[in-house]
DNA sequence: AATGAATGAGGTTTCATTCAT
DNA sequence: GATGAATGAAACCTCATTCAT
């Protein structure tokens, strides 16, 4: 009889995605977890080493996916402005589609578990490449490459966390085309 | 109330700032709280009634610096376009003179406290009123006073976490005034 | 019944023996010892019904080949000399050639499991039979029979234990010439 | 209100040579380490870091008292034969007084934790030494000084085993004094 | 006010054993 | 017979908090 046909550690992640971002990994006990996720606690430990390996496994897929979602997004583009935006709506869609996700890895991983420092990929060296892209091109006023990769995801994250905290009050639709909107006037000469 | 000195409390908010920014507020034990504070574990206790207590009150307690240091800093400008400059400056002012703070407040206690919704002072409804300001005096392109407190503070706010980082190698003067620029161009007609 | 045969049974046995013997009873895991004996750990408890009955079996099995092989090598000798000495000779010989499994019925399993006093078989018969019949032969020196086992099995056991951790630096053959001296010399009048 | 004035450090020590005495070091659990103790679990470990520390605290806290009352025993005795004696009946000595402590670094810690090779004093060393000094008085005969102490003190060990367990029925004083006897037999020309 | 040993609830992890396949 | 994921009791250990000094 079977009655959730997802694995024992699909269960354990998805509980542990739900539970770190509302409580944070430390605050989560493995009690919790299993409870949440609907298996003993000693089953957590055929799939994972141990907590903070779980936590560690929860950031690298989501990024993995969040990260081919964006290149995916931009790749096709070569018009600068178009890429950017191509970007900046990649990146609402995912927080739209996954927002715990979203959340999970751009603060939750961030804070608990300072990775993100040494890990290759980041937001930043994707916007980035896109900003450089577009001085060269000559569309783009001068900046620095990392200074605007900064400045336009910590506009983007920020927006979203303060969609989501409900502190905007505005159609979803409108706060991505006036995020887009306020990017390319920072960005463009 | 000069933390600096060195009476129990003090010593105890000083270790607790530095140990609570670098590990997280939960991963620091009230062992090594006492030793970074060169004080015995139960002296905590004559001054607090509890770890979380410390955390409540080092926000309250810069926070009340920050906003402080803020209004300062943007009261006595009529121009909108100034009032915005200064209250950057003052961020990134302050973000300079006390980075550990600012990294408390903005993201340890934040993350793993969760009060900042409810707390009553926000940047969000400083910079709100500075942005609503500059429209209604129609210097700012019309565009919603949350949506854009939310791009301003999300850019210092990951300028100054990525220059922390070491991940934009500039010199700090340049880039605080190509994140003032970066504002003003976004806002302005 | 030959424990190198490859049937799960005997690998179990094999496994069991060489980390029992390494580590402790209680600190081999059924985890390592499937993974020694490359099956699963399942199939542990299709042999025996928990780990202590491997232990237990295990004593049994050697306990009783090397009781056999004492008897057999002491059984055809009248001369009490000569079958002290062909006792001593046997026991190490059973030590060159089953050093592990030796070990393990001498000491391990003597430690852990606590059932040498119970068994029926022991070294200490076998031995204090021979001392008696030396003593009524009127060739050793009158000598409570089980003190005298407990010098000659303890001397041979420390010995043995004291070649293998490679505190005696001779040859095999000389240790087991003079331990069998210093024996004769110990009883004969 | 003192009913016990031995600290709590001292209280987990004894309630853990007991312990591990009878049930072995690893299948003595921490809970019951704190109820013999008459302490909390927790208070185990504001003395030690670990469980296995305790076991070797034992270990060289009861070895230390065992070497010293071995040297103090033969110290002043120049004759070879009194001075071999002396180290026979100390050794019984510590047996008698010491009992649980005795099988504990002869047995439980040696067969658990397999620090014994490296450890620079034992048994072996003193009664080589005492071993060579009467070969060099020329009143022993000649004999490799490691396979005679292996000798004496596997001996020594095992009728104290023996007696405990109640396998020799004899008075002690001639236990001892038979030991002895034997011991000297065997060791001179 | 300051101390730090003691507490014990509760956290993480281990592991012998079971059972559906 | 063989498997190995799942189990859950119980192990070891942590740590915020208390309290006698």
């Amino acid at each position: 009889m079977v009655i959730d046909k997802s694995t024992s550690k699909d269960k354990i992640l998805k509980a542990a995605l739900a539970l770190f971002t509302k409580k944070g990994i430390k605050s989560t006990t493995t009690k919790e977890l299993a409870r949440k996720a609907r298996i003993a606690e000693g089953t957590i430990y055929t799939h994972f080493k141990c907590k903070e390996e779980i936590a560690h496994y929860l950031f690298k897929h989501y990024m993995g996916l969040f990260s081919e979602h964006l290149n995916l997004n931009c790749k096709d583009t070569t018009d600068p402005e178009h890429r950017m935006k191509a970007l900046i709506n990649a990146f609402f869609d995912f927080a739209d589609e996954q927002p715990t996700a979203l959340y999970y890895i751009v603060i939750v991983h961030y804070t608990e578990l300072n990775v993100l420092k040494k890990e290759k990929f980041t937001l930043r060296n994707i916007f980035a490449d896109a900003i450089e892209y577009g001085i060269k091109k000559r569309r783009f006023a001068r900046l620095d490459k990392n200074l605007g990769a900064a400045l336009i995801v910590g506009m983007i994250n920020r927006v979203i966390l303060s969609y989501n905290n409900g502190f905007i009050d505005m159609n979803y639709n409108k706060i991505v085309s006036d995020t887009n909107k306020a990017a390319i006037k920072l960005l463009t000469k």
